[in-house]
Formats: structure tokens, C-alpha cells, sequence
DNA sequence: ATGATACTATCGGTATTTCCGGTAATGGAG
DNA sequence: CTCCATTACCGGAAATACCGATAGTATCAT
């Protein structure tokens, strides 16, 4: 046994990404130890992984079948972790979620969780799409709830619940008072969105295509409560979740405005990695959450 | 993935010895280190694996289930070194095989077994039974060849061939011309033994139960030339495999004795780790060893 | 062409981990 | 009680993982 377990890791996220440094990015190290890693797994049994062409590295037939074995090793080693840690804390889990999900909805998933198992370790983290996919891949989180489709080869999404995109513009704004926005409205308007890599904004622009040469971004921001927040203080219209925004309505602060023929509705997903049995907490996690959709609506 | 296959392999061995010095003399390390990795692993998680319990450390249920999974990953992790390793040198083996068996047999199946795979690196590791057993627990070869007993959770015993011991003394020895042996003979005789640890030795013993206090063992050797030798010599009777004297039958230098009623037969078996599907390479080897003993009888 | 950019591999130095020898504490066995 | 075997602990040494800087190279836009 020659090789260590996070060379294994290492390896399977380079051969994902097809780029050290982002894999090495992924895994929280410098580029030259991720590249060190790699080289001294090929080294040590005299065996090249990745054929090396054009600065990016795509995997050779023997890489191929040795990513299949990798990756069942490491699941192997995932379930072991999973009795070992269910031994001592029940119900610890680590899930990962989208900023959407995870400021409006994963806090109240998480309150009923930990109803269930009162001395539950659970850890919620917040980030972006991407960044919670790459969680998933990388173990460090046990699952992810996510908006939009992130499709990737070693990643199963699991559909859950239908959500809805609203556009919306602060209660004094000039276009508060029209049923139905306009193809003209649109292109003139001043638009506030989330930054591209996040669910909402692909969702956006796939329920835009066709205008979206046309759209005016005004600003770009990571957060949905700066958007709102601009929004509310008169500098464009915006477009977010409905959960985020049901408050807001209620209060009468913002205001909801639809688009005709335009379809906004999009699936969150869990994301778990694939070819994987998901310890018994993840799937209590997601029992949770599927009742309190299922009796909330 | 907060733990190292290192660990796992020491817990395992742990787990099996029941002791933490025996254990770290297989994986070949100090007993502070060992003792030390295992406290790691167990504190990292914050469970016990075992209970001490008067110098002896015997898995509690934790560990129990812990074992099982344990040996899932290590196996998967040696599937994925075999598919790394195939890929480079073809036919790579590494056998172990005890005194007997090595010197006399596997020589002559590793030509056979070179001239089918020209290329092979094998490597040939002799070394008594139990350290043979300890090494195809530990991976440190492919395939062990063993003769007795060695009967080990984690071992699966292939029978592969049948061998006899032979009663033996030098041609000018008294005994030397006394058709059979009797019971006063082996009571007066000075035996020149292999040492307690080898098979040949525990044939022995099985064989003449019941005598074995009146046995007078003159001397003990660790290898069968030095017995030989010393028989030569008229320093007393051996007692070794057919296939180590048959040249020295021959040639008349020593004169095999006979022993009434008593069955000195026994078995010969390939050793491999249980649950565990064996590279192609191994295949290969028990194949070579089977055709060359079924031509040759 | 020519920079500008993005990427990998390598090197020297550092930090972390692993391992070892020595040793204290403990529990039989004689 | 003394001897022996065993585990756990400690300080230092050896090995290894990691990082920042950098060289070398391909890609891309100008």
C-alpha cells in the first residue's frame, strides 16, 4: 500500500476538473502540492495517469479505470467514517446549501432536524452553487441543497421541491403600478441581479433568452439582501426566489411584477455523490425536509 | 476523511493479535508507534475500539463493526493497487512460502511459471509459516504457500496438493537397516527436529500424539540442510518432507525409516487474504502449480 | 510577431506528522 | 516479592506534506 488516501482525493478531483489548480483549489492547497501529490501517485508505481496535452490534463485509458476503483475506495472509506461517527454523535451531518436555500429555508429544516435528534451535531454551510457542489464531490460536506441543474458525472441530484423566480421593484418605484411588464419595460429597465455563478441569475437568464442581449445589468451582487436592499432605495428592479421575497410583499415594501410567457419556475435538488449510500442522518435530513414541504403548502 | 490507511492497517492487526507488540512487529514499526496510531485513530473520533482489559486489548462492539468496514476499504484499496500495478509489469507477483515449500517447489513452478510470463517481476519471499501467514495478512505478498494448519479469520486455505512427511537417519546409523521403527526405537531415538513454529514440525507431532513426551529432541534447526546434515553426520533421526530427501534417497547418503500405524500425510495449501478477489496474477500462479503437479505425479 | 495570461512542474525552505528509543505504570507468573 | 510482558507517554529525529517563488510552455488577443 503505497499511496495515501488523499492522493486519492487529489486524484479524482484533478481528473474531474481536468486542472490542478482548480482541484487544488477544491481541496484547500497550493497548486505545486496538488501537483506534487499527483506526481508522486504516478511515480511511486512507475505509471503515467493523464495523457498531458495543451496544459490540460484529460485522463488515459489506464487513468480511467483506475478513476473507477478510486472512487470506490473512497466510498468504501466514506461509509467507515459514517459508522465510526454514528457511533458517538447521532445524527451529525453536514450539509451544504446555496445562499437562497440556505438563509430562507434550510434554517427551518434545520429547527425540525434537530427536534428529531436533540443531540445533533449539524453543521450548515452557506455558499454558492458551485461551491457547495464542489463540497459534495470533495466529502466535505455530507449533502447539498441546491437551485438549478449542476450536472456533473459524479453527482446525483435528487429533486425536491419547485420554486419560482419573482421580478420585483421597491413599492414607489414607476413600474408598481403596471399589471405586466413589457418586452420594452424589460429592456429599459435598470435590472439588479445575482452574481452569474448563482442559481437564481441562470435561471434568469434561461427564462430571458432571446432578450438577453438586451438586458441592462445595472449590479451585480453575491447577496440577496443587497439586492433587496437596493432594490427598496429606487435603483432598478430585481429578480429573486419568492421565498426570499414573501416578507417583503407582505410588508408591502417591495412589489411583485409579472412577466407574461416567461416561465421562472425552477427545481431545488439534493446533491449527494453518486454511487454512494448516504449515511442514515442524510437520509433523515431529507425526510425532514420533504414533510415540512409536503404539510407547509 | 479524517484518518489514514496506515491506521487501518495497525487497528486490523491490533484487532487480529489482540495485542498491540505482536502487531507492531508485523507491520513492521515500533510498539510505541503502534500504539500511538491507534490511539489516534481512536481519539480522533472520540471512541474506543477496545476494551483493555488486563494488558490485553479485546474489540468491543465499535470496533467489531468497525473491523468488517475496515477490511471492505483495505480490500478495495488493494484491488485499486493491483489494476495500478497490472498495468505496468504484467504478471507481478510476490509469493510467500515456507521453508519447505520454497526451497524445493516454488523454484521449480517460478521457471514454469517465468516461462508463461517472460516479463514477470515475481518475487519469491521464504520465511517460516507463521511469518508467512503474517505477511498475506498484512499485503505484503500475493499469495502464500503454506503447509499445517494455520487457521485465521482473514485466511482462506486453498488445498492444493498432498505431501508426507518421511522418517529418515544416515546409512550407517544402526537403524538403518530395521525395516520398521518400533515404539521403543522413537523413544530411544535422538531426534533432530525442525524448530516448534514450522509445519513440518506440527506434522510431526500430530503424527505421534501420545509419544511425544517420551520423545528425546536432541537438536533443533530452523532449516531442513542443517537437519540433513546433521543426520549425515550420525548425530541422530530426522523427520522431514519427502520432497526435501527424495535426491538424498537416491543417492543412498540417507535411508528413510518407516513407522507403523502412524499417518504422517498432510496437506499443502495456497494462502490468500478471505474476501478478497485475487489479481489475475495469482490465478496464474495457482494454475502454473497445479499443472506442474498434475504432470509430474 | 508580441506581450499577456493561464497552466504545470520544480526547487528550497518550513511545518507537520510519523516513528523510534527510553521509560513509567500495571498486571500476572513464578 | 521479583521478574517478565504489556501499554502508554515523552522528547527528539526522520520522513513527509505543504507552500511560495519561479521557470518553462502553450494559448489567445492585439
Amino acid at each position: 500500500m503505497k499511496y495515501t488516501l488523499r492522493q486519492l482525493q487529489i486524484f479524482l478531483a484533478v481528473a474531474r476538473e481536468e486542472n490542478i489548480s482548480r482541484a487544488a483549489k477544491q481541496m484547500h492547497m497550493s497548486q505545486s502540492a496538488a501537483s506534487e501529490a499527483l506526481l508522486n501517485l504516478e511515480h511511486s508505481y512507475e505509471v503515467k495517469l493523464f495523457d498531458r496535452i495543451n496544459n490540460k490534463l484529460v485522463l488515459n485509458a489506464v487513468g480511467k479505470t483506475l478513476r473507477k476503483e478510486a472512487v470506490k475506495v473512497l466510498t468504501q472509506c466514506q461509509r467507515f467514517e459514517d459508522v465510526l461517527r454514528s457511533h458517538k454523535d447521532i445524527g451529525h451531518l453536514r450539509v451544504g446549501a446555496s445562499f437562497t436555500i440556505g438563509n430562507h429555508l434550510a434554517t427551518r429544516y434545520l429547527a425540525s432536524y434537530l427536534a428529531d435528534y436533540p443531540d445533533a451535531d449539524v453543521q450548515l454551510d452557506i455558499a454558492n452553487t458551485p461551491e457547495v457542489v464542489s463540497k459534495v464531490l470533495n466529502f466535505e460536506v455530507d449533502i447539498g441543497m441546491i437551485e438549478g441543474d449542476a450536472q456533473h458525472t459524479d453527482l446525483e441530484l435528487i429533486p425536491w421541491r419547485e420554486d419560482e423566480l419573482v421580478v420585483f421593484c421597491a413599492a414607489n418605484h414607476p413600474l408598481a403600478k403596471k399589471q405586466k411588464l413589457t418586452t420594452r419595460d424589460i429592456r429599459e429597465a435598470q435590472w439588479i441581479l445575482r452574481e452569474p455563478d448563482s442559481g437564481a441569475r441562470q435561471t434568469f437568464e434561461r427564462a430571458l433568452v432571446g432578450l438577453l442581449p438586451h438586458i441592462n445589468v445595472h449590479l451585480e451582487f453575491k447577496h440577496n439582501e443587497a439586492i433587496k436592499n437596493a432594490v427598496e432605495t429606487g435603483l432598478g428592479i430585481g429578480c429573486l426566489s419568492r421565498i426570499v421575497l414573501q416578507r417583503n410583499f407582505a410588508n408591502g415594501d417591495l412589489v411583485p411584477l409579472t412577466i407574461p410567457r416567461r416561465d421562472m419556475r425552477r427545481t431545488f435538488y439534493f446533491a449527494v455523490p453518486r454511487d454512494h449510500s448516504h449515511p442514515s442522518s442524510v437520509e433523515a435530513w431529507m425526510a425532514v425536509c420533504r414533510a415540512m414541504d409536503t404539510t407547509s403548502s
